[in-house]
DNA sequence: CGATTGATTGAAATAGATCAAGATGCGTGG
DNA sequence: CCACGCATCTTGATCTATTTCAATCAATCG
């Protein structure tokens, strides 16, 4: 599948929505070590990702309403702080991160978006959208026109059903973050990433293996819990001298998830789940199993 | 207009919600300072609140739908962080605060409910409610069944935008309280909030008239952003002797908006007036313009 | 009036930041 | 294939913003 099948041709640089009439906030665009901004790479998409057979067949693998397929490089900003989009996205297969940046140069990274998740409506309901939205690995994902003033929610009832979960999850999301920020030491903080990463990527739970590959830097790691890239070194040395986890280049193993669990609070409920939007008896397949299922993200 | 006009009646203590059936997290209720329970106060509805005319003409006022009007005491759980809930909440008149507790004991607010907000959400739609909400003063609310396996979606398309559209709200909402927790100094936090609280609070903009009243204790403040409740005070008494605001009582006035706004980082786009969901000629009255009204909270 | 909540200030302790310097590894161009 | 540049990780030595502990004071309330 060729990447890029819509009409647009995307240039270079930092990715702008098309037909985008409002001005970049060059302000917000500051990136602390920018990466040269080379021709886009069009990778075709990978092998099939875990999502296959769920939201994608419906809405994003279709040409319908004019979805189009984009591949991005590491370290592109797909959404900007401050602008304004026609497009929601779905993520088929990369991790980003959604972030902000302030005027002394600090950056919170606010969550990050794996495989199978839908990013960038702020950026469609607000003016001007509140964080920018940047790739982590390359990352190939569909751009869905969506605009609110079109009756989305009559129109399209499971979009506008799934958009409604992805939002009410990122702010369960949010929230645990922000209570992390605030009220959790470094080695808590660290411990809670790590398991909430791990439930999230879903890791095949077979028998003890707790081992998750993940493409972050510890840079990242610090920026998404409010630490230092410095700091988050040592918190993972003190982990594994403490036998909580080992690590191993890019993947970690979690070694004892309770003591973990217990020590930074984790509790998963709030990664979804939620047991009232299975499809029942009392909700027909009207949308589509596959469809429903994607309002799930994580599974249950 | 009588309190309570629904068939059940309240007792007294945590307010749990009526046909609940999980059992409720007592780890959860930890209060730090718990306040005697004694019988609630079944204080009549104040004077028309700022909202009136808006989203309650249409949904919290009328017996439709088997909506019941409650009061609640200062320093009342409305929602029980783990359990979970059959209704929603419209927020009459009171101030509320969503909150976790940690296992050390430590409280990080996630944020303030304020008048003419719908809160309560989370609690219906996941098993078990991420977060606590309780009132920090006495608030009259509107308790609107909610039952996501009930096709809400179909059968009440105005209802379900208000609520993806303040669920919007309170993810964007979160995201700047997480960087102000993550990334901000505490004389930044502080600034931050002030402003935040102001602008919400759509204070009349009438001249220089920068004066906000609000209900909440410096020990709030901290648990909103992460810090002690000793170290806000001293923060608050730095603020003062830069002339950056003015404390009397309960009562803050903004001296200089612009030098708050620039060293915080503080851009109100955030807080919604989101340009998209204005009822249009394209979408016409079908909702009733107060209902559309009541989508844009804190005014355009 | 006594009791409790909230504000205020001081002094000491500390978690985490900042600054600095290597070490390792990797991709790219020569 | 090597050498260079650059990103990332790592560790040490300070430094500091904020916490913690403690005490006082004012205001409110039953």
């Amino acid at each position: 599948m060729a990447a890029s099948d819509g009409a647009w041709e995307p240039g270079h640089g930092p990715f702008v929505d098309p037909g985008l009439a409002s001005v970049v906030d060059m302000d917000q665009s500051i990136r602390r070590r920018a990466h040269p901004v080379r021709p886009m790479e069009h990778a075709c998409a990978p092998a099939a990702a875990a999502h296959e057979g769920t939201f994608a067949d419906e809405w994003i693998n279709s040409r319908r309403r004019g979805v189009r397929r984009l591949s991005f490089a590491k370290a592109r900003d797909v959404v900007i702080s401050g602008s304004h989009n026609r497009c929601i996205y779905f993520n088929h297969d990369g991790w980003l991160a959604r972030y902000k940046i302030l005027h002394k140069g600090s950056r919170q990274i606010l969550d990050f978006v794996l495989p199978g998740q839908v990013f960038g409506l702020p950026a469609c309901l607000f003016p001007r959208a509140p964080y920018s939205i940047i790739t982590i690995t390359e990352a190939s994902v569909s751009a869905i026109p969506f605009d609110m003033t079109d009756n989305v929610f009559d129109r399209d009832p499971a979009l506008a059903k799934t958009l409604f979960w992805s939002t009410v999850q990122e702010a369960a999301i949010l929230g645990e973050h922000l209570t992390g920020t605030g009220r959790r030491s470094a080695y808590e903080r660290v411990s809670h990433l790590l398991l909430e990463l791990f439930v999230r990527l879903n890791t095949s739970h077979r028998s003890g293996e707790m081992t998750l590959s993940i493409p972050l830097t510890q840079e990242l790691i610090a920026d998404a819990l409010g630490l230092t890239a410095v700091h988050v070194n040592r918190t993972l040395r003190a982990l594994r001298q403490d036998k909580l986890i080992k690590v191993d280049g890019r993947s970690i193993t979690i070694v004892d998830f309770e003591a973990l669990s217990r020590l930074s609070d984790f509790e998963k409920s709030y990664l979804g789940q939620a047991g009232r939007f299975q499809p029942r008896a009392t909700e027909p397949a009207a949308l589509g199993e596959s469809a429903a299922r994607a309002m799930e993200p994580w599974g249950a």
